[in-house]
DNA sequence: ACAGTTTCCCGTAAATGC
DNA sequence: TGCATTTACGGGAAACTG
């Protein structure tokens, strides 16, 4: 306004132009501003930092939404609501069509935003002991069954504020990303396969009916994601063979797998009484709580089918040993070696894979070790002599024998950067002179 | 009334009597009715039923009361309401001052009486799923802290009706015998040594301030007690050596134990982090689950100190072992053996203490049959031969081996019988023609 | 800082619902 | 009946609280 006011020339468009210009100004704060509303943290039970959007009823988790631009002018306490499920409200979307139950936050659902001290004065909050309850109905109306597995039940967390600014009312809405709800650990497994297929295959940040056709990925994609959870969870990701051996027995064998495409089936596995990505889960699990070290080293071979490891060991030394996880057991470990009979014959041997019981009681490094066969001579002796293809035992395991169990080594969540703003980056120059706007940090899912 | 018409004479005092008489009458079916409204069951969690008068908050407990007077003409439904110390309210007595705490029963607390089917038609009320929440003050009006540590904290649970026979209105009301409200299974062998501590020492059914003071037992009660615990729990008392034993440990060493008392200690034993009656509610609870068949053998000497245990084995043949429990840890068990070294030196070996976790991956039976030590020339054996004094092993053990884990034999608290109706035997015949009164099946704590 | 006490929540088992 | 899902609660650990 000044501007125009200083430097004009006659028959300037300008002026005339002001009243229209302003109100695209407002127009695009209001927007601005209303975009700028959004979730920095996703939900998240605090006892599972690596697996967000998944919560369990009756279990506090925890969530944080920011107001990226800074309004100098606030000068009340801006209080925002969270509820859950309400986005189709809003919308008028009814994704509860495939859904058959229906939750509510048990605890106290509102909280005001606040400065944040180490930024540059943005609002934000943090709800810190949130807890969801199912919805009982005594009347029997439950949501339609059977559509869909509780694990593929997309739901959302939603949050609201109002607010005035320089005139401008504006109500304030955004919400999480889809998440699942549980109501025992013994179903985060599915869960979590629901919100890694769900990042996997759309970009759209709030499908909740996405499960409700079947979905395909490609084999790039999948490996990619399938490498990615392992470095996550375990430090380290997956080499060619791992996956290779994966593939195979996701999809199926099959040489020319770039094309094949996987579907997210929540069946088991044939003949086993749980699925693929539960498999893969607890995997996951044993590694993050007692395999460290050895999966660091990259000393498990892993996911090794009985045939392809016989054809691996049966060249090789007498005494040499690979490591692979169980496939009928949830969440095992076992070592198969090579033998030569007196006969001359080829001999497989395998031990009960090691779970986490007996993990925790002692190391698998100190397992190896340790172990002891009455071979004929009635003697015990360790018949482990070198891992796959010839590293001699002790100088693969010597160094983490008698440690202490592992840790679990901290990764933090990868964050990837924030959005585009909604607007031109003409448009977002003239706003940045009277707003401050803040894009950094906010992590999404990962 | 009847009698009285038909059969009369001039001056017959009964006619002039007759109103008194009714009176009285009245007032002893009054007070037979109330007296009547008994508790049944003792507020239990079903999960400990050898645990009664222990309620931990949070998990749902179970409880009964009854009418033992059958009551023709109540042809409506009689309501009982369960209250959680109300007493001292009804009663005046305020033994509020002993508690730190307070609690409410957060779930639905009143239900109808109902006629036994099994009975001669008196009515009872089991409840069973009440729960207890403890009350939160904002303001920091706690109770008086300190004088008892909770599992001492006594509480009761109450119980009311009312009703009206004949044109007589009676309120009931019972209540339980003292319970110990817990917020963690942790403090559940603090809680049992509470009760079994006041079911001891006093016949008093609601003193409530009981732990006020301190309490001394006399050996012979305490010693009584200690058996019937064992027995109770496992299926077998103990012996007078046991007994000598676990005094020695309680009262210290004296010859002359009869005459010495010993008091409800909370404290700790010296030098260890739990007292004696946790010591022996762990090793309850490890007999119950991994020992029975071990102990109902009367093969685990159990509770012989060291010193005591040397001067037993060092005569012995070499090889005699026996069973003890571990003093410094709760709940293990372990076994010393005597062996004569080379240069004839009596020597005594013993095992870290096997716990829950360890008996529960192999029965102890079992563990003793393949314990082994590398001897002398480097060939593993077994070194425990004689079970004390001279049983050889296999003989004393060889039928519990590869026994499956012990199942927990079930066995029920004993009933006594109910107590004297507070009436004299002629009240209780006359009354017991126009009643019906049911003394069977009331069991009380024990 | 600390000890007694409570809360939290996993993981197993049992109960419930469809 | 069987399976999917929820509830129950022991037990270990963390959080709370004077």
């Amino acid at each position: 306004g000044e501007l125009v006011v200083k430097v004009t020339y006659e028959s300037d468009p300008i002026p005339l132009q002001k009243p229209q210009m302003e109100e695209r100004v407002k127009y695009l704060i209001y927007h601005l501003i209303k975009s700028s509303f959004v979730v920095e943290k996703q939900p998240c039970m605090p006892t599972h930092p690596q697996k967000p959007l998944i919560i369990k009823t009756g279990v506090q988790f925890t969530t944080k939404v920011r107001l990226l631009v800074k309004l100098p002018e606030v000068d009340y306490q801006l209080k925002v609501k969270t509820t859950f499920d309400n986005f189709e409200n809003t919308l008028g979307a009814s994704f509860s069509l495939l859904r058959s139950r229906q939750f509510f936050i048990l605890t106290n659902n509102t909280k005001v935003m606040d400065i944040e001290d180490y930024s540059n004065g943005c609002l934000s909050v943090e709800f810190r002991h949130l807890q969801l309850k199912e919805k009982k109905y005594t009347n029997g109306t439950k949501g339609n069954e059977g559509l869909l597995s509780v694990t593929e039940e997309l739901h959302s967390l939603s949050f609201e504020a109002c607010f005035t600014v320089q005139g401008l009312t504006i109500d304030l809405e955004t919400c999480s990303l889809p998440l699942v709800v549980i109501s025992n650990v013994s179903q985060l497994p599915g869960g979590w396969a629901s919100v890694m297929w769900y990042n996997l295959l759309t970009d759209e940040p709030r499908n909740l009916g996405f499960f409700g056709n079947p979905t395909r990925a490609s084999w790039s994609q999948l490996s990619e994601m399938l490498s990615w959870q392992f470095s996550t969870f375990a430090g380290r990701g997956l080499n060619k063979e791992q996956l290779d051996m994966l593939g195979e027995k996701l999809l199926g064998a099959g040489v020319n797998r770039a094309d094949r495409k996987g579907e997210h089936k929540r069946e088991n596995i044939p003949g086993k009484p749980f699925s693929f990505w539960m498999w893969l889960d607890s995997i996951l699990e044993l590694i993050k709580k007692h395999l460290l070290p050895v999966w660091n080293e990259n000393y498990i071979m892993g996911f090794v089918s009985k045939e392809m490891e016989r054809a691996l060991l049966k060249d090789r030394e007498p005494g040499t040993f690979l490591l692979r996880f169980s496939e009928s057991h949830l969440g095992g470990i076992t070592f198969t070696w090579v033998e030569h009979s007196d006969s001359g014959d080829v001999k497989f041997n395998s031990v009960e894979p090691y779970t986490k019981n007996r993990l925790s009681a002692l190391p698998f490094a100190d397992i190896i070790r340790d172990y002891k066969v009455i071979s004929n001579g009635g003697v015990p002796e360790n018949p482990l002599k070198f891992l796959y293809p010839d590293i001699p035992k002790d100088e693969a395991f010597g160094r983490l024998y008698n440690s202490q169990p592992s840790k679990g080594k901290i990764t933090t969540p990868r964050s990837c950067p924030s959005p585009e703003p909604p607007m031109t980056p003409g448009e977002f120059d003239m706003l940045s002179e009277h707003l401050c706007f803040d894009i950094d940090t906010v992590s999404f899912l990962f």
